[in-house]
DNA sequence: TGACATGATTGAGG
DNA sequence: CCTCAATCATGTCA
């Protein structure tokens, strides 16, 4: 059985049968709501009423012996009582007859019950939670007014059926099938309430789980950080370097994306605040550069398939992930080694000679102690080229097309 | 404890 | 759906 299928089962069975009882009126559960548990005896009574319901319908003396049968009824003292009890009510004052409900634990386990739908993972889709408790809420309030359209009619049939043998006023049943309503309105109030709680509930994990924010590891954030500074003219990963990123860094594509949005925006906002951190990733990327510039020229010059260096040992290694490789890789099949290096050098290059630059004490213009300079920020502060972002643009970029990244 | 850093969310815009 | 920009809420550090 599916979750949702137990639930709205486990609902109708706290609800109907609960509840009913605890307000101290059994209500006899109308035809469709046996339940899971299929004792013979909610069938009795749906018979019973049956029964009762048809009796209208006949000759007196057919009545009569119908009537004689069900007062031999084993189920006929449950109907009695429920009778009793109607009748009992209608001697109380109208006014007045919302009577305080003690504490349900129906109510708390019903509560519980919801609640355990949505532990697993409040955050991931606090959506799909909400529109299941709608439907359940939606499905149980209409089962409570069928049920008590059935209910009320049953009394009805009953009552007059009973008023060929003494009198009952109109009145009387008035005040009946208000009782009955009254009964069934508290019990929908106990619904909503239990409803209302699950959503709060639901709703206040939700934000729990938002304010539990965690910092990514230091190795994350050194994988992410090479990744936007080696990208830094364009940095835009592509879904599949986000996914790459993802992996390496253990966490989320989405956290991926987050980040490099926080981190774009608050580069832009105070660059000179994130040159040292530019440099610091750029002198390191030059490192690889360095070998790999190398070995680039060995690889060319011999044409033999040389294992492209692997950057710094630990660190993430740039040339083999992100968009660049993605491109690359896709160049031509078999001979994607190759095409990789030669990407890997062009972007390396453009790192070493950042730092190059750099280490010269070359001012670029953005003053004195701008030493790392977003040449590709526009005037407006944006990313040129970044109106397009890479997720679209570099998978599909064309064969031999050079990322952005290397245009500096 | 306050200031700053940082991850996540939200709403607008394309 | 993605990005930007603003904002929130928590983590970190002096």
């Amino acid at each position: 059985m599916d979750e949702q299928s137990r639930m709205l089962q486990t609902l109708a069975g706290v609800n109907l049968a609960g509840h009913s009882v605890q307000g101290g009126m059994a209500l006899p559960p109308p035809h469709g709501h046996e339940g899971a548990d299929g004792d013979g005896r909610k069938q009795d009574i749906g018979d019973i009423l049956h029964q009762i319901m048809t009796i209208t319908d006949q000759s007196l003396d057919e009545a009569q012996a119908k009537k004689h049968a069900l007062n031999c009824h084993r189920m006929k003292p449950a109907l009695f009582s429920v009778l009793c009890e109607i009748k009992e009510k209608t001697g109380l004052s109208i006014r007045g007859a919302q009577e305080e409900d003690p504490p349900d634990p129906q109510l708390m386990r019903l509560d519980n019950m919801l609640l355990a739908e949505g532990v697993s993972g409040p955050e991931k889709d606090y959506r799909a939670k909400l529109t299941q408790i709608r439907q359940i809420y939606h499905t149980e309030l209409e089962k409570y007014e069928q049920a008590c359209n059935e209910f009320t009619t049953h009394v009805m049939n009953l009552l007059r059926e009973q008023s060929r043998t003494r009198p009952i006023s109109p009145k009387e049943i008035e005040r009946m099938v208000g009782i009955i309503h009254r009964k069934f309105s508290s019990i929908q109030m106990q619904l909503k309430q239990s409803t209302c709680e699950a959503v709060m509930i639901l709703r206040s994990r939700f934000l729990d789980a938002r304010r539990k924010r965690r910092n990514f590891s230091k190795q994350a954030t050194e994988i992410l950080n090479e990744y936007f500074y080696s990208h830094l003219s364009n940095p835009y990963p592509s879904e599949e370097a986000k996914e790459e990123l993802a992996k390496k860094c253990s966490i989320t594509v989405s956290q991926v994306s987050n980040w490099f949005g926080n981190k774009r925006i608050r580069y832009k906002k105070n660059i000179g605040k994130f040159q040292e951190e530019a440099n610091l990733y750029a002198a390191k990327t030059a490192v690889t550069a360095a070998h790999a510039v190398a070995a680039a020229v060995q690889n060319n010059q011999t044409n033999s398939p040389t294992t492209p260096n692997s950057g710094s040992s630990g660190s993430f290694n740039l040339p083999n992930s992100g968009d660049m490789f993605m491109n690359m890789q896709s160049l031509n099949g078999d001979s994607y080694q190759g095409s990789q290096v030669g990407a890997n050098v062009q972007s390396q290059v453009d790192t070493l000679r950042h730092v190059i630059n750099q280490t010269g004490g070359y001012n670029d213009g953005l003053g004195g102690n701008s030493l790392y300079s977003p040449h590709n920020l526009n005037a407006n502060g944006g990313w040129q080229d970044a109106t397009t972002p890479s997720s679209v643009t570099s998978p599909t970029e064309g064969p031999g097309s050079v990322h952005s990244d290397t245009s500096n």
